[in-house]
DNA sequence: CATGAATGAGATTTCATTCAT
DNA sequence: GATGAATGAAATCTCATTCAT
């Protein structure tokens, strides 16, 4: 049984992903994390080719889970506004998750980052197109039916979409305690956009 | 005619900020910022004392900018709202004056800079904590004098930062081309927080 | 007068050369050329942009000063085996000019030598079609004319250009101490060629 | 039946030949020679004590086989001539029959190959050596008889050897494709040596 | 015998910073 | 003021070799 008895490479992974997060990319180097990870440097590169690589594997398999995240939402909710709230409730939910990746996937591609595949970058434009599509989507078909107030929706998108990435990136900094924040920022969007509330 | 020629010093400070913007204090060498600002790397040393001393110049510069806003905003509103309305056209005016720079104080501070007055820390701690206090303040008015919903304060008033936060951030990363942005935010949070709207 | 009164550079490369031709390209490392140029390792880095820039540049000159030779060879001579005996005194010559160069030049690509724009194997190969096209020449025209044997002439002609790098290789290697060498191999040839000597 | 598996050697073994013969023995690694001989990077070091070992073991092998050609040669010839017909036809049917060792035996001792025992530059001493005797009192006892014409000897040597380890390496660099190179190579000689010819 | 995993030593390269001029 | 040249320190990465199993 090779490699059940080894947890090196996840030790290399939680530690890169504290410091990537803490540090960033171009401010942590592989001798942090081999200390971090109680190894020594060149087991980061018998397990992975290079730091790049270290960095571009931790922000895929963030993404995916984030994705999968995303897949889950249901396509069909009682009320428009629903999806809007499933979306506010995913987000604080996956920053509870794993919120040193999701501070990482959330922030923009490292400078210096060699990613010939574009993983970074496409990860980061699929994201934020999926949130487009899905909250022009819902705000449309609210406003369509009565349900929202008729909004500039693209603008209200983006104003969302802010929002959201918001949320997922304060954590990560841990500026803040947010407490009760989850049912305050559904409020806060629900009374902003739909009508007949008595 | 001294200083007429010393606009080097602020092409220095105009490379480095751009090039910090896009790439980070740790992803940026000073190599690059002489090569943008067509200098040599021995004139950024006359100017500064190091690299690290540029950047917390282009941060302190900023951020009093920042505060000197701040500062203008006024004490007494008609209402309660305008004070939120104000704060927030104040950080997309601040975005269009100045994108690069507001991206960087809104930004954590680097892992790796040397920073032994803790001018980036302490500014971005007083940064929040103003917006804490205004928006709470604010916020606690409205709710008592009826003119808002009586929302949960703490977790509103950290709702409303990462919006506004996000407001800096997103200009920077040039994701979005955001149009109507101002007046969809402002609607937002009207609806959001003002009770009697008819 | 910038870069007059340093010489690092040409130490660097003449360190370089030597080491490079005694030991090869993968069996040299920057550190001992810098020692053997007395210098500290990042000033080769100032200078050039990688080992193997060093390398190819060293290669480059040598074989610019080869063909120069080459183009020097007259086109017109009274006999064709005065072409053949010429092509032998320069080979000879030029390894007197700079045996460490031309040794260098005369051997195989390194394999990990990082060249994208093949200056190494295409000086290689250009300099085997010009000794293979010059002698092919001389031996054709030489064998029409009656002056040479009727030799197999493209055999001939690998025979010779086997000698030649051959000469230019072994001075390198320093394995012999090669005296009158360059009128023993002229002679050689010459009885080998040439038809009525008498 | 023992020996029927250890053909891992064996792969060893021309997996490594093939390689230091392309790349050298500072340009190959141990990675490399696992990979082509389809082992793991340990088992080399099961039959070997070290990669330096592994090569010597190689070189130690073509010498031997390489002597025992020369140990083959007769002592006794008709003509004088014969001999270095002999010694030609030699050099090119062992390159023939293993051009990849015999072009690495044929090449300078690597810089950094660790020989305490000297396996490499002695057995490139001995092979000069003896192809000098060889050669030398060949040359010396055909112009004594007349054979040859009284040419320079021991520069007239250098260059036979020049040319027998030329032949070596030329086929191991596989820049040409030889044909009828034998018979020109021994006419080519002849001529230069032998006087009678009619 | 064989292997997955690991490592010490060292190679190449980068970079903030300095210095002589 | 300004620059070409240089450097100490450190970063990323490689590789021959070893070891536990």
């Amino acid at each position: 049984m090779p490699g059940l008895r080894t947890n090196k490479k996840q030790d290399i992974i939680q530690a890169a992903t504290l410091l990537f997060a803490a540090q960033g990319f171009d401010g942590t180097t592989t001798l942090q994390i081999s200390k971090k990870a109680r190894i020594t440097e060149p087991v980061i590169y018998y397990h992975f080719t290079a730091k790049d690589q270290l960095f571009t594997g931790i922000i895929s398999e963030t993404f995916a889970r984030y994705f999968a995240h995303l897949d889950g939402l249901p396509q069909k909710t009682r009320t428009e506004f629903e999806k809007i709230a499933n979306l506010i409730a995913l987000h604080l939910d996956i920053v509870e998750e794993m919120p040193d990746q999701i501070y990482l996937a959330a922030s923009a591609c490292p400078a210096r980052l060699k990613d010939p595949d574009g993983v970074c970058r496409r990860n980061i434009e699929t994201m934020h197109r999926r949130l487009k599509n899905y909250l022009t989507g819902g705000l449309e078909a609210g406003i369509a039916w009565g349900e929202f107030y008729p909004v500039n929706v693209a603008a209200t998108v983006d104003l969302l979409i802010i929002l959201l990435v918001g949320l997922l990136r304060q954590k990560g900094l841990k500026v803040m305690q947010i407490k009760g924040i989850k049912q305050t920022a559904m409020d806060f969007c629900r009374r902003s956009l739909v009508k007949n509330r008595y």
